[in-house]
DNA sequence: GCATATTGGTAACATTTGTAACAATCCCGT
DNA sequence: ACGGGATTGTTACAAATGTTACCAATATGC
């Protein structure tokens, strides 16, 4: 009895990420010494007009505390403020500042750039089939959107 | 401008890793107490006959110390045993005890259910895609194969 | 053959992370 | 309107992790 590996979805998943997101990770450090899960909210920020930091945390799977401390070290950067909910006084609303916005737009097209490369060599072919697993197996792994307003994650 | 994260993979990767190695991981939480480092060792030298800590580090993408921590606790089980290379006396080639095999040959069936359930529901058609999908991906980004005998990472 | 560099693995230390507790706020039923 | 219970975000502390230094064994170069 032997579970093989790399025939096993975690294992591939897990190895897979790991090689991206070490590559993609080059960039946002080399260019802004930024940590992962720095950039993940960032990222976020940049895509949602104001998300909270429960969002955020939704979204990223990334832990509370770890989403807390990212946006005070963006906070620090003046990239991101936080303007209290006056309806719920409880939530902050993070947003981009125009400086944080300044950085995303640079920093973005890097790392679409790198997306398209690695698209490249994958060929067509392989890239639908990737989206269309990729896709299929979020349909039951995955909450289905990011929100572009701030909104309750379940 | 703006990253469009639900189509950015490494973003997409990243959850669709997290989500099934948490799915994952309640098998061999509950049923062993396994953390995710020790569970991903012990899969390793269940395939393998006998690897180094070095390898096990490598096709785990795991720190090496965490690796060297984590097989101490498979030691202390008793579920793995360390042998000195007598050729290379500064190896020590880990493998499963027949305990730690009874053990390996009671939760990989148990696994391998998870994966057959997630299939399933995946459907013959994204399943195949999938497979084409990260096959394209792994060959771009990752060496080949998991040793089944001790050898160098690489 | 001997000095030096390299490699495998561990240990000490410092940083990062998560768990648990907390204050502030809101919700809801009464 | 009040009180119990939930929710948001932060902090204190404990556990996990990674960096660096280290030892032992081996390989390399002269």
């Amino acid at each position: 009895m032997t579970l093989i590996l790399e025939q096993f979805l975690p294992y591939r998943l897990n190895r897979l990420t790991e090689a991206l997101s070490h590559r993609v990770s080059l960039a946002y450090k080399a260019e802004y010494d930024l940590s992962r899960a720095e950039w993940r909210a960032f990222a976020l920020l940049g895509q949602a007009q104001a998300m909270t930091a429960t969002d955020i945390s939704y979204y990223s799977t990334m832990h509370k505390t770890k989403i807390s401390r990212a946006i005070l070290t963006l906070e620090k950067r003046r990239w991101v403020r936080r303007d209290v909910d006056e309806k719920d006084r409880r939530l902050e609303r993070i947003s981009l500042t125009q400086q944080g916005r300044r950085a995303y737009d640079k920093l973005v097209p890097m790392m679409q750039a790198e997306e398209a490369k690695l698209m490249a060599r994958l060929g067509a072919e392989n890239s639908e089939a990737l989206q269309k697993g990729l896709a299929a197996l979020e349909e039951i792994y995955l909450e289905p959107k990011v929100p572009t307003e701030t909104e309750g994650a379940e």
